[in-house]
DNA sequence: CGTGTAAGGAATTCTGACACG
DNA sequence: CGTGTAAGGAATTCTGACACG
């Protein structure tokens, strides 16, 4: 995992080339909490191919009129329904090796 | 194909960052012919993830002592030797489906 | 709330050149 | 030949703020 797709080593202007949206938009969303890109050293932010395609479905949604706020909610859902769902392949996991999950790992 | 790795959408700082390569020698890599690096609109250059793995094996060569010139011929060849087992396995289809390669297509 | 814009400074990138070896 | 460096200009990015709605 955190493979090309998740490298975080796209500048601004060049997200803003591929995505179309301005630096201004960019940076809101990263300020409302939907983006969190990474810093160089010297503080300018970087993207991942990831993050871009994030940028797209959230600029989607607030051409549907949706707010960041509800865009945000709805991105902690999904997250929770993705643990929920790696928790009961978990659960079902252990039962059939009945074993703890790490055992005597200290 | 043409996916994540091949889109050129890193600037020559993170490339820096990425590899410790000065940007001049990154440059000069350009100038000798050994990588081919987009631009911008405005013409700053962009390199992909699979331009950083060459400008790495690159660097080992040039470690090594090789010139800039040698590894350039070692690349072309490279090509040559992929393109002919292409061109085997091309043959091998053709005869296996006793077929031309591109039949009808105007 | 979401986005545009003007502002000023700091950091980036570019090219062509000189240096050394 | 391969790489460093200083030079000057142009373009980028950053932050905080005002504007409008």
């Amino acid at each position: 995992m955190a493979s090309y797709r998740d490298k975080k080593v796209i500048t601004i202007g060049i997200v803003h080339e591929l995505t179309g949206l301005s630096e201004r938009r960019i940076r809101y969303y990263e300020e409302r909490g939907l983006i969190f890109p990474e810093r160089t050293t010297r503080g300018t932010r970087k993207y991942s191919f990831s993050d871009i395609e994030l940028l797209i479905k959230i600029a989607n949604k607030r051409e549907e009129g949706v707010q960041t706020n509800e865009i945000k909610k709805d991105m902690q859902n999904e997250r929770k329904k993705k643990n929920m769902h790696d928790g009961i392949i978990q659960g079902q996991l252990n039962a059939h090796f009945k074993t703890n999950s790490r055992p005597n790992i200290k």
